[in-house]
DNA sequence: TCGGCATACTGAACACCGTTCAAGTTGAAC
DNA sequence: GTTCAACTTGAACGGTGTTCAGTATGCCGA
């Protein structure tokens, strides 16, 4: 069988989830497929639009808001299913930023922080920094614990935070910007 | 005259000026400097170390908050202040984040901002969390204003959006965060 | 003045990377 | 059975960070 864009994306999606970023590259991706890295570039352009093919995928599965439910309560609960999802694959965050960078649309879940921040009162003209100002924080962090991670597996350095601690710091930080946001300037 | 660790950095800083991070390599910087590759690992332990050290600098001319004025007000200007410096240079943005992610005790003003946030109330516990909401804000902000840039310079799309904007895009997000914090939960 | 020795650097290699492209192989439609 | 598109190979181009045996340089005590 002739090699789909299907299984490039879901092979790419799969070394990440296994090995990271680091490990994920072109040649790789072709040996994986037993191919030559030259065949990728029939199905995909670049491994840029690939990575952002990889992110989309990752937060596929995240379901929209509905639309009856509190918008505040929505955006908590979105964030955190977002921050779930990228948190289970090493360097999730890496590559959603990525994507996020390169097409600020590209990504369903994150146009929903948009629409919902909108939903939340915040001026037009203010609601795409306040819904940047979300997206950052929650790749942020995420970040922070996939670098303590490895710094935790290099060497038993001190002090391993919990991952329920982790949570709690980015619940902290949601509430923070919920906060600013309802409270009028 | 023999090499110094100085010059490595201040070229290295220098190149990233001029041309951008992904000019930034090794290999060029060597070139720069009249010298084989090699040579620059006698003055510093590996890249990644460099770019800290690179980091370190770009925000080296940042003044210490002056420790009577208001923490709200302290904390807003140095917030301004490392979006400043950082914005001023190619990929600023994406070396302090880097430097912050391996060290985040390694740059002076983001430790001053934990120290802010601390003046300003904020339980000891949820201190670190809510300084990395503010770190994160200025470095993706500036992050996202480089891309702009980027693609604006491959093409002339539509819509190039003028500094006066991002600044206030930025504010909007510093403000949210500073009326969050001083509201009690 | 002469060893000795730490400092500083070279030259070459190792093992990778993303990307391009002419040439080859398939498999289905006519 | 031929033609034509879809797909893949093989090889190369021009890079990358990092390591290390060897070589030169300059200082310091004898």
């Amino acid at each position: 069988m002739a090699l789909s864009r299907e299984q490039v994306v879901g092979t790419a999606v799969d070394i990440l989830r296994r090995y990271g970023l680091a490990d994920l590259s072109m040649r790789r991706l072709a040996r994986e497929l037993d191919v030559q890295p030259g065949a990728l570039y029939w199905h995909v352009a670049s491994k840029q639009e690939l990575l952002v093919e990889v992110a989309d995928a990752l937060l596929a599965r995240i379901e929209e808001p509905h639309p009856e439910r509190p918008p505040a309560e929505s955006l908590a609960s979105l964030a955190s299913a977002i921050r779930e999802a990228v948190l289970q694959v090493p360097d999730g965050a890496e590559v959603v930023a990525l994507a996020y960078a390169v097409e600020p649309g590209s990504v369903r879940p994150l146009r929903d922080v948009v629409r919902l921040v909108g939903r939340l009162g915040v001026a037009p003209a203010e609601r795409d920094a306040v819904a940047e100002l979300v997206v950052h924080h929650v790749l942020g962090s995420v970040g922070i614990e996939h670098d303590r991670r490895r710094a935790e597996a290099a060497e038993p350095d001190v002090s391993p935070p919990s991952p329920a601690e982790a949570a709690k710091a980015f619940e902290v930080g949601i509430g923070v910007i919920l906060r600013g946001i309802e409270r009028p300037s």
